[in-house]
DNA sequence: AATGAATGAGGGTTCATTCAT
DNA sequence: CATGAATGAACCCTCATTCAT
């Protein structure tokens, strides 16, 4: 973990509280943390102010200062938190899945779950993507290359599986585009839940590049 | 058109310039315009200032506010007249195409070279989607309804034709996620070009949703 | 009282230090009241910049911003304590006297010795009299109501006492003028001090009202 | 006429057009002083802006400076036209007017009726009395004293006619105070005409001061 | 563990004014 | 005679951040 993740103070509270599950910091910390998902979601990163923060949370400015050395280390830790839990959460889901068709729609269905349960969150990975500077950027851009690479590499499998051929890369990163886009208009009330967009997802994704591949579509 | 697209001086100096292409207003208007599209794609709607404005476009900071009434107009502007553009693009390009297919083919390529050329533009559009309120928003959200529902005909026009069953929506916003995504990832040096990608692109689309469509993706 | 006399922040701090006279957030607003009562006083309330306040009281401009939300605000303090305070003395003067004439030597007294001891304070409060907009001009009007109310009846007890008729609007808005238009020629060192201004005003405006009210003056 | 009322290309103007009772200039150099007096006294010299006079008048912003040098020579040009006029139509009205009280109520009644007649402008002159400085305001203050004198002479007639005593200073100035504060209240569908006003001020002047003069107030 | 008080830097915008045309 | 274009200075206000307590 870089330098940037773990200032001082925070580690030696860890560090005196490491035996009990969740300390009363960390706890305080994820509700802060909840509340400034949902601030910088309606107002972007740029757009909202450690003042609004302070009047969401109920907390002092000064205070939210003990908890976040920055406006952008709070971000920062927004965006780990939620890249990591859907890498930890998708890495369970794989384990033991055959097929790499079944493991596309698992990881299609992994994001659009996490995406629409943590609509603030998700938006604010994917809108507030090049935010961060430096040892921040560089922390979060590892967690993402991650993720990348696990779906590059599934595809990469379903190419070798039935003998396909497309640029994997475009392939992934229209995958990413038609599920993160999602954030722009999807309203709950109105739309699928996230079962059946991912089945649909899937089939467009995976018709396409599977038809696609063998040559330009036909009838 | 609502009021919040013409001042006062501006269109008296279009009307008294009807007759010329582009007034000397225009163009230095056209100019400052350009250089804000690029600031603003760099560092967002938000986090550019005016100042970074002036500085770019070598004009002082008063002078700005001669041709742009404030900085959401500005971006009102550099909005309003990308889209304008490309849905009339499309439309001339559409005119006398026969097949469904082909019209969503030339909808793809369209969407695409613009987008291409003019990454910032299309970036800031893509991007600050919800940066503009009132007045300014509801007349750029008018444009893009206009450009939504074209494509949402041209698939219905699809489905007709080949007898396919599929929600419209979801296959144009995914549609939209994997064409406006690009702003993401694109590296003109690295990756394909406009014709190339507009060629993946509907492959994968065109063959996703025509096979998914006919009950599940079968081999 | 109206929802524009109390933010958030203050009324909060006056309850914690409702038992206290004053606090020190009290105390430092009193004294950068006191700087801006001047400042607006030479300057005027628009030619005055909160920078030549935070010139004049020492603090920097943000800081300001901490004690009153708007310079707007500032000006609504600085009026509504001068016209309350103002108010106030004249209520525990009038107590307990009998003749009407004498109640209105008191007005004048009252007004005059609070004018001279607090000039910056009333020029501020005569000169800036329509500079206040929406609630801040509602709630000072109600208590510049309240004042001219006071002194409407004072003068309706002379003229039932004495059976005089005459305009009492006219003659207590003539009885203002003479009083508020000291402030553009009054130099202390020069002109008489309260007591001897309130005799001869009073002399002057009861003479007046009590003789004229008979009749057309006569010898 | 000290240098600051007169600029070389004004002059120059009028040399030229020295035959005519009015020029073209003076013409539009009047409509353009009307509407900047409304704009004055709906503002404030220091809340009006330019612009907004452009607005008003109708003229183009660098326009209005072809006729006045400065904002602030355009608030010197409409006190000085106002103050100059109203002296002048005092002097006429009290050549071969006999008694001192007579003359006092002539200058009572001009007033009131100049200043009914022309709010806006006296309001102006009234409310901006120190908005000048140096030499425009020393032209200004020159023909105020001049009037100011003319009311002390007249009180000083009185005095010697009747033999009374009483400081002219405070009388002349409580008068101007009586008269100018009717800026602050009058409505012209409310209130009294001026001849009324005058009539009613004059009254409570005059018996003011004269009864009052006679040692304090009897029965 | 948390806050009130304070700040330097910078935000968007408007100002009175000029000058070539 | 009048204007469009342009500017430096200043406007009110908010920013992220700090520090004594």
């Amino acid at each position: 973990m870089s330098a940037a993740s773990t200032s001082p103070r925070a580690s030696e509270h860890r560090r005196r509280a490491a035996r009990l599950p969740a300390t009363r910091f960390d706890k305080r910390l994820g509700e802060i943390l909840a509340h400034a998902t949902d601030v910088f979601c309606k107002k972007g990163y740029e757009g909202a102010s450690m003042r609004d923060l302070s009047r969401t949370s109920g907390m002092s400015l000064a205070g939210l200062y003990y908890y976040f050395q920055s406006k952008e280390r709070l971000l920062f830790l927004i965006q780990k938190h939620t890249f990591t839990t859907i890498v930890e959460q998708l890495k369970t889901r794989l384990e033991g899945v055959g097929s790499a068709e079944q493991r596309i729609r698992i990881f299609i269905l992994n994001h659009l779950e996490y995406f629409l349960s943590n609509q603030a969150a998700m938006k604010v990975l994917s809108h507030e993507d090049d935010a961060l500077k430096n040892g921040f950027a560089s922390e979060v851009k590892a967690i993402k290359r991650e993720y990348y690479r696990i779906c590059v590499s599934l595809l990469d499998e379903l190419k070798r599986e039935r003998g396909l051929q497309f640029s994997t890369r475009i392939a992934v990163l229209s995958l990413f585009g038609m599920m993160n886009w999602i954030y722009t208009w999807h309203h709950p009330r109105v739309d699928a839940d996230a079962d059946e967009l991912a089945r649909q997802m899937s089939d467009i994704f995976l018709c396409g590049v599977m038809n696609a591949a063998r040559g330009r579509h036909r009838e």
